[in-house]
DNA sequence: TTGTATGCGTTATCAA
DNA sequence: TTGATAACGCATACAA
C-alpha cells in the first residue's frame, strides 16, 4: 500500500501538501493538485483512515446501539436503521452496529470505542448502555426517553408516545369500544411506561375502569414466549377468562398476527367481533394482511434520520442551535381492522 | 482522556508494561498487573483503539456490505445480520454497515476503509462492490455466488439455490401442479440466475414446457413497483391473460402477501385454487399468516454466522484449512398453503 | 519479567 | 502557496 511519503516524493512536493490535496483543509494550486492526484492514481494511493483518525481525533463513524440480548429486528427497526444509514452517509459518516453489552467485553479486546458518537435505540429504565456512553464521554442521542437515575437530560428523538396511545384509545372509544386489551412493549422499555400513562389517562378521561387484564407487557426478548406474544394473551383473556374485550391494541405487526390467529382459533372474526389496532407495523404487511390492519404511522425512517441530525449537531458537524428533544409526527392510518361496535341488544 | 504514559507514570512501570497488561501478548507479574489495572481504573484509562490499530494494522471491524440504492431490509436480511453480528462479536469484531457506492464518495471524505475484511451480501452480476473490494485488496467473503468477469473465485457461503428451486418444483409437481408461476428475485442478482436454471431443469426433467409467463423477476429496488411485487403479476397472468396457474413460488414473504391479496381480488382461494410456496420468509410471518405458508428454511442466521467464520479464516483469526465454498442446508417446511391439485374432471 | 526506543501514516503548526 | 517537523497514542523488537 502506497503511503503519503511515496506520493510526495514522486510528485516532488512535501507530504503536507499531499495531505492537503486530499483533506482540502487549505488551498493547493491547480497545478500541484493535479500532479498529486495523478501520482496517487498511479500508485493507487488513498489516505490511511486510521492514521488520519489518530491525529484528527475523528473516526467518522457513529455507533448504532441496538437492544442487546438475543435480539430481533422488527420492520420498525429496519426502517429506522435505513433512516440512520442514509442520513449518516450524507455527512460522510459510517455506521457501526453495536450490541456488545458492557460487561461481556473481555479484557484483551477492551479499548475505546472507535466512534465519534452514538445513537441509542429503545432505551430501558436504567439502561446500562446509556450509563456506559455517559461514563466513556461518548456523545449520544437516544431514540426514546431516557430514564436513568444519574442522567438528567440528553438529546433525544421520539414520538409522542403518551398522546399516541391516548389518541388510539379515543379513536376506539369513539367507535363504541369500552373494553380493550393493550398489548404493550416490554415493561422495561421507557416507551412502555409512557404508553401506559397515555392509556390510563384515556380511560380515566372517558370514565372507564382500568382492569388488570387490559394492560399486558411483551415478555423479555430471551424468553420462548417472545415470538408469539399476543396469542396466549388473547386466548387467555378473551377465551378462558371470557373478558368481553372488543378491541386489541398490538405493539407491532408480529403481535397483531398472533392475535389474529388466536381470534380465529376462538372462532371470532376481525373486525366484526374484535377490532385490532397496530402501533408500529411494517406498512406493506399492514396493507397486505387480511383484513388490512389499521395502524399508527410512526415514521421510523424519519426517527432515524432526525436522530442522526441531532447527533451531528452535538458533534459540531451541523452548526446552529438545536432542540434537545425532537418529536416526530405520527398519524393514524385507517384500514379495515377496526370497526364501529354494534351493541349486543341492537342485533 | 488518560493516556498510556499517565498510567505508566502513576503505576511506576514503563508504558510497554502497561501495554502488555491490556493486550496480554506477554506475561506480566500478578503484582504489576494489579497495580496497572488499579491505576487505570482510577484514571479511567482504556487503550486508544485508533492508536492501537495504527500499529497493529487491525481495526477489529468487518464491513457488512449491503445492497445499496434505496434499499430495504427484509426479514431474511434481518436474520442474516443477526447472525453476522453475533458471530463477529464472538471474535471481538465489530460490524460496520456499509452501503456507500464507490463512485459517490467525495474527495474530502476519501480514505481507506477502516475494516479488516468484509461480508458482501447478495452479489449481482459484475457487482461493483466486489470489484472495489478486489481493487482495494480487502479480504472479503460473499453470501451468494460471485459472477464478476475478472474475479475467478472467492470464498463464499450460499444455499444450493439451483437444487432448492428444483426441489420446490418437484414438491409441487408431485402434488399434481403443472402450471406454475415463479416470482424470482431481481434478475441482476446471481441468486436469481441460479434459481432460474433450477426451475428450468425441473421443468425439463418432468417434461413440462416452460412458458414465458412462468418466470418473473422482481423490479429494481428503486422502482415504485418494488413494494408490491407479486400483485400485478398475479392479476395479469392469472386474471387478464387467464393462464391456468395453480401454484406460485414467491421470492419472499412480502411477495407472498401481495400474491395472496391478488388471489383474493380474483375471487380465488389459497390453497384450494392456487398453492403458494415461499422461498425466504420470516418464520413468524409464515406461521401467523392465514393460511400459514409453506416455505423453505434457508437458515439466514446460519448463513451470516458461517460467512463470518469463513472471513475469520481468511483473516487468520481462525486457524486451519477452510473450504472455499460453504453450502448451508435448507429444507422445506410444510404448512398449509400448498395442496394436492384436484383435476377439474374429478370434481 | 520489565524497560527503552523506534515506527505506524497522517495532520497541524510554524516558517519560508 | 508550500515545506519541514513535531505530535497523535500505542505496540513491539531489542536490550536489560
Amino acid at each position: 500500500m502506497a503511503k503519503i511519503d511515496d506520493v510526495a516524493r514522486l510528485a516532488k512536493v512535501s507530504k503536507g501538501t499531499v495531505s492537503n490535496v486530499f483533506s482540502q483543509k487549505r488551498r493547493t494550486s491547480k497545478e500541484v493538485t493535479e500532479r498529486v492526484l495523478s501520482v496517487s492514481r498511479q500508485l493507487n494511493y488513498v489516505p490511511n483512515h486510521i492514521a488520519r483518525s489518530l491525529v484528527t481525533k475523528k473516526t467518522m463513524a457513529i455507533g448504532l446501539t441496538i437492544p442487546h440480548g438475543n435480539f430481533f429486528f422488527s420492520a420498525f427497526h429496519n426502517q429506522f436503521i435505513n433512516g440512520v444509514i442514509l442520513e449518516a452517509s450524507y455527512y460522510g459518516y459510517r455506521v457501526l452496529l453495536d450490541m456488545i453489552p458492557a460487561q461481556k467485553v473481555r479484557t484483551p479486546f477492551l479499548s475505546s470505542y472507535p466512534i465519534d458518537g452514538a445513537v441509542v435505540m429503545s432505551p430501558t429504565t436504567e439502561d446500562e448502555r446509556i450509563n456506559l456512553m455517559h461514563m466513556e464521554n461518548i456523545p449520544f442521542v437516544t431514540v426514546g426517553r431516557v430514564m436513568n437515575e444519574n442522567i438528567d437530560s440528553s438529546p433525544s428523538v421520539d414520538n409522542d408516545n403518551q398522546t399516541i396511545i391516548y389518541n388510539i384509545c379515543k379513536y376506539l372509544i369513539d367507535k363504541g369500544h369500552q373494553n380493550m386489551m393493550f398489548l404493550n412493549a416490554n415493561e422495561l422499555m421507557t416507551v412502555a411506561i409512557d404508553r401506559n400513562e397515555g392509556f390510563i389517562r384515556a380511560m380515566e378521561d372517558h370514565h372507564i375502569q382500568v382492569e388488570e387484564h387490559m394492560i399486558q407487557h411483551k415478555p423479555a426478548i430471551l424468553s420462548t414466549e417472545y415470538m408469539d406474544y399476543g396469542y396466549d394473551e388473547t386466548i387467555q383473556i378473551l377465551g378462558k377468562l371470557n373478558k368481553k374485550v372488543t378491541a386489541i391494541i398490538a405493539d407491532d405487526d408480529r403481535t397483531a398476527f398472533s392475535v389474529m390467529n388466536a381470534i380465529k382459533d376462538l372462532d371470532l372474526r376481525v373486525p366484526e367481533d374484535v377490532s385490532i389496532f397496530v402501533i408500529c407495523g411494517d406498512l406493506s404487511m399492514m396493507v397486505q394482511s387480511n383484513p388490512s390492519l389499521t395502524s399508527m404511522d410512526l415514521q421510523p425512517s424519519e426517527l432515524g434520520a432526525q436522530s442522526v441530525r441531532l447527533l451531528m449537531h452535538k458533534l459540531g458537524v451541523l452548526q446552529g442551535d438545536f432542540p434537545e428533544k425532537i418529536i416526530v409526527e405520527s398519524k393514524i392510518v385507517e384500514r379495515n381492522s377496526c370497526t364501529e361496535l354494534v351493541p349486543p341488544h341492537s342485533i
